[in-house]
DNA sequence: GCGACAG
DNA sequence: ATCTTGTCGC
């Protein structure tokens, strides 16, 4: 099994978290096609957590591409190391993440964020800063717009429309569900935007969100039951 | 200065 | 993210 480990330098203020971002931002690649949509593994990943207690629980699903059906699961309890501020919640919730990663034995393939990849004040969002650290193919799925402007897809499963930062296109906005509230897709590392779009609708058969952030988040939502009571 | 703001 | 009852719909 592959290990993941944070960097010792990771940043324990907000100041040094943007200057991590501005120094990692360059290593993101984006001229890869990424994982063919429906070969190979695709894993989803999640975070849950009690503020009360300050626990974090983080956890990874590995499911085959081209059946959704599950091939290995992990998680990774620890304690809350950085608030959430818009714009870092990488550093939220990363460590967890890794620790978590590091417990599969499967190759994780193509590794779906619940959040932000490219789509970012700093163009380096979860997934990319995900994708920096451990060399896998990311891609996000965010449930909202962020900062960001677009304009309702057509109603249609499938239709999209670009997530812009001004004039640059930097996601996707897509439906998923005929008629329902679209997704916000961006490319991590190492994927393109249009494969992730592909990707995400493969994922996406029956509900809104990609079926792997639907099992990540059930399964760190119980890791964290668990770890109370 | 004010409001907005992935999870 | 998380707190929370009922409610509308397939």
């Amino acid at each position: 099994m592959i290990s993941y480990p944070l960097p010792s330098d990771w940043p324990a203020d907000e100041k040094a978290a943007r200057a991590v971002q501005d120094a990692l931002r360059d290593r993101v690649v984006l001229d890869e096609p990424g994982p063919p949509p429906g070969t190979g593994h695709v894993t989803g990943v999640d975070v849950a957590y009690d503020d009360e207690r300050d626990v974090v629980a983080a956890a990874v699903v590995v499911l085959d591409a081209a059946t959704l059906d599950v091939v290995e699961e992990a998680t990774a309890v620890g304690t809350v190391a950085f608030p959430y501020v818009p714009g870092l919640l990488a550093f939220r919730e990363i460590p967890a993440v890794l620790t978590a990663l590091s417990g599969l034995t499967a190759d994780p393939g193509l590794v779906v964020c619940d959040g932000y990849g490219i789509a970012h004040p700093r163009r380096f969002g979860l997934a990319s800063h995900l994708g920096v650290l451990t060399g896998l193919a990311t891609m996000g799925v965010a449930k909202n717009p962020f900062t960001f402007s677009y304009e309702a897809p057509a109603a249609p499963r499938g239709s999209a429309s670009p997530l812009l930062d001004g004039a640059e296109e930097v996601g996707r906005a897509l439906r998923t569900r005929e008629g329902v509230k679209p997704v916000f897709v961006s490319a991590g590392h190492r994927v393109t935007l249009a494969n992730a779009c592909a990707h995400a609708l493969r994922l996406t058969p029956r509900y809104r969100l990609p079926e792997s952030t639907r099992r990540a988040d059930a399964l760190c939502r119980a890791a964290l039951r668990e770890s109370a009571g």
